[in-house]
DNA sequence: GTTTCGGTTCTTTTT
DNA sequence: GAACCGAAAC
């Protein structure tokens, strides 16, 4: 393979990194990704082996991304790599070794919904006053940046409820409560998998001798949103050959809210001496006028590698800065422009719009429906989340981990007359543990059921006795299947109003567990791959559908037309995040918004918003805005 | 004592 | 939409 031809120098000289760490500081639409794949080509073709390579990511989605890239290059020569998301990485070892740090290798891994349903039952176990103790979500988000930044609990409260009627002490004895179940029904939360990934790294050292054997190389996309747990992580899994490179860009940081700490990557060369640092400048993505905005946009932010885009495209147009009046006239400004780009001919699918938070694009969809224009919204409610996908997972659950409380309790609270606490009575007085493939456990649940709930238990109860008679343990879909028909199908069109969308929704999700061979794979899949939908429509790219997203989403992508929608004050900057940690995260997530666009870019700021009560807020111009010289903007 | 139901409120960002 | 609250119904 002629690596020269296909590089530029810049990531030429990344490709080639010698061994020992290395750095690569690689700005937005510089070719990361292509720089990562071809040095997994260039190690294979100095003859690594590559099941020694290691290649971390923080989504699913640019791990398939590059696994498939690299193959396309050097086909079957990557077999056997492996490449994935910190979360799944540390899932593969604990099924192995979860034993070694206090779990059973068969723990069950809580999603968001999850745990904070788990958080719940906790504050209202010890009777929390309603109105001054914190809601689920926030203690979670609490949690884990304290979890991510590996800083005291005590500490991080004060900070946030100084000055509030918050008891810091009942927090934290709701804390250890929810430690403590989650022990007890064996599960683990997100934060948990990197918590005790890390630590069967600390305290067992065959565990960590086997795989720091095996990992020669290691690779780490998006350095920068790494947190602690992950950078002391890598740390280990790297230890042995030292042979770590590491990729990033500090003002792509935009996960600090959830502890990622882009001092690692500052810092990377102070913790590894001798690294080698590598920049790529060069950019092929956007026009010279849009990068002058990125670059405008930037550089007022503190701690900062400096760097400046540099441009090698011909000249194009000025971005459009446009102020509509309200949210409505954005929404019909932004339908007409992309009409008017598409009569030039870009097709629909090259454009994207972009927003802070997903609820700033309603009006643009009521917009659109009314304009019949096709879009897609990159999934803002997650598709293995929805009540109807959980719902028909929980025998398979319960099935592999018989001290699921959480999949027990849902499944009890969809019979009639059985809310939360019959549920988790039920559960209690059958010790904690439902091993419902045992006849005799079956019929005490019947016994201790009210008698208006046991009819529906009857249904079914013979697919719990088939699993292991007929070992059905190979085959999740038809578990879901025989549930679907005995009881949810009936069950949905009694409680949803949208029951035949819903059944389509089960149908498809049927047929995607037949690429699984047991549940247990199945179940880590769904609850660590949150978006299945968004991943089907992308490889579709249907065209002359028009594409919504959050910035975050899109972080990686790249699109001919970008929309930029509510850069006002307090929406984008969002007054809650510089309230709590200043604006620069915000400018750096303005900055991937910019950077997302190759040869239009239209920003808007309407002058006011509506409410849903019909009250009229004024907006001022985001202050992004003004600080782009004007000369780069066309008004 | 629980569950259900109807009305109200508010939406950050993700594995 | 879904999470929450209070009141009515079981």
């Amino acid at each position: 393979m002629n690596f020269k031809n296909a590089l530029n120098e810049e990531q030429y000289a990344a490709v080639t990194a010698p061994d020992g760490p290395s750095l690569v500081i690689a700005a937005a639409g510089t070719g990361k990704t292509r720089t990562l794949v071809y040095r997994v080509a260039w190690l294979l073709e100095q003859g690594v082996d590559p099941s020694r390579i290691l290649l971390l990511t923080f989504t699913n989605k640019a791990a398939r991304e590059m696994l498939e890239r690299a193959r396309a290059l050097t086909g079957d020569a990557v077999s056997g790599l492996l490449g994935g998301t910190f979360h799944h990485l540390a899932n593969r070892m604990l099924r192995r070794f979860a034993v070694h740090v206090g779990f059973g290798n068969d723990f069950t891994i809580l999603d968001s919904d999850d745990s904070k349903k788990l958080l719940k039952s906790c504050a209202d176990d010890f009777k929390m006053d309603k109105k001054s103790f914190p809601k689920p979500q926030v203690l979670m988000s609490i949690f884990s940046v304290v979890n991510g930044r590996g800083s005291d609990l005590y500490d991080e409260l004060v900070d946030r409820f100084e000055n509030t009627e918050v008891a810091y002490d009942d927090v934290i004895r709701v804390h250890d409560e929810y430690q403590q179940r989650k022990k007890a029904q064996n599960a683990m939360d997100f934060d948990d998998l990197l918590i005790y990934a890390l630590k069967l790294f600390r305290t067992s050292e065959r565990v960590r001798d086997e795989y720091q054997e095996r990992f020669q190389y290691v690779l780490v996309d998006e350095y920068q949103d790494t947190n602690v747990i992950q950078a002391d992580w890598i740390n280990y899994l790297s230890g042995k050959y030292n042979n770590l490179m590491v990729v990033g860009d500090d003002f792509q940081s935009i996960y600090s809210w959830r502890g990622a700490n882009f001092r690692n990557f500052l810092d990377f060369s102070k913790r590894y001496p001798g690294t080698k640092t590598y920049k790529l400048l060069t950019n092929y993505r956007s026009t010279p006028e849009i990068l002058d905005v990125a670059n405008a946009a930037i550089a007022g932010n503190p701690e900062q590698f400096q760097k400046e885009l540099r441009a090698v495209r011909d000249g194009g147009v000025l971005p459009v800065f446009a102020s509509p009046r309200d949210g409505s006239e954005q929404a019909r400004f932004i339908i007409e422009k992309a009409k008017d780009l598409k009569r030039r001919g870009v097709d629909l699918s090259d454009m994207c719009v972009l927003y802070r938070a997903h609820f700033h694009a309603m009006e643009l969809q009521m917009e659109l429906n009314r304009a019949s224009m096709s879009y897609v919204v990159t999934s803002g409610t997650r598709f293995f989340e929805q009540a109807h996908i959980k719902d028909v997972c929980t025998l398979l659950r319960i099935l592999v981990n018989p001290g699921d409380e959480l999949a027990f309790t849902r499944l009890l609270e969809l019979f009639p007359r059985v809310g939360k606490k019959s549920s988790l009575k039920v559960f209690r007085k059958l010790g904690g543990r439902v091993n419902l493939q045992r006849k005799e456990v079956c019929m005490q649940v019947e016994a201790a059921l009210p008698a208006g709930a046991r009819e529906t238990w009857k249904k079914i109860e013979p697919i719990f006795l088939a699993y292991r008679e007929e070992n059905l343990d190979t085959d999740p879909g038809e578990i879901v299947y025989r549930f679907n028909k005995a009881f949810y199908s009936e069950y949905m069109v009694e409680n949803f109003d949208n029951a035949k969308y819903r059944a389509e929704d089960v149908d498809g999700f049927i047929d995607f567990t037949s690429k699984f061979e047991t549940v247990e794979s199945f179940l880590s899949e769904i609850a660590l791959q949150t978006n299945l939908d968004a991943e089907e429509n992308n490889n579709e790219e249907p065209s002359g559908t028009i594409r919504l997203s959050t910035i975050h989403q899109a972080k990686g992508l790249e699109f001919k037309v970008v929309f930029v929608l509510f850069l006002c004050e307090s929406m984008f900057p969002g007054q809650k995040a510089v309230e709590e940690s200043g604006d620069s995260e915000e400018r750096r997530l303005f900055y991937v918004a910019v950077t997302r666009a190759e040869d239009h870019l239209v920003l808007c700021s309407p002058e006011v918003r509506r409410q849903r009560d019909g009250g009229i807020i004024r907006l001022d111009p985001s202050r992004f805005i003004r600080e782009i010289p004007t000369q780069l903007l066309r008004r």
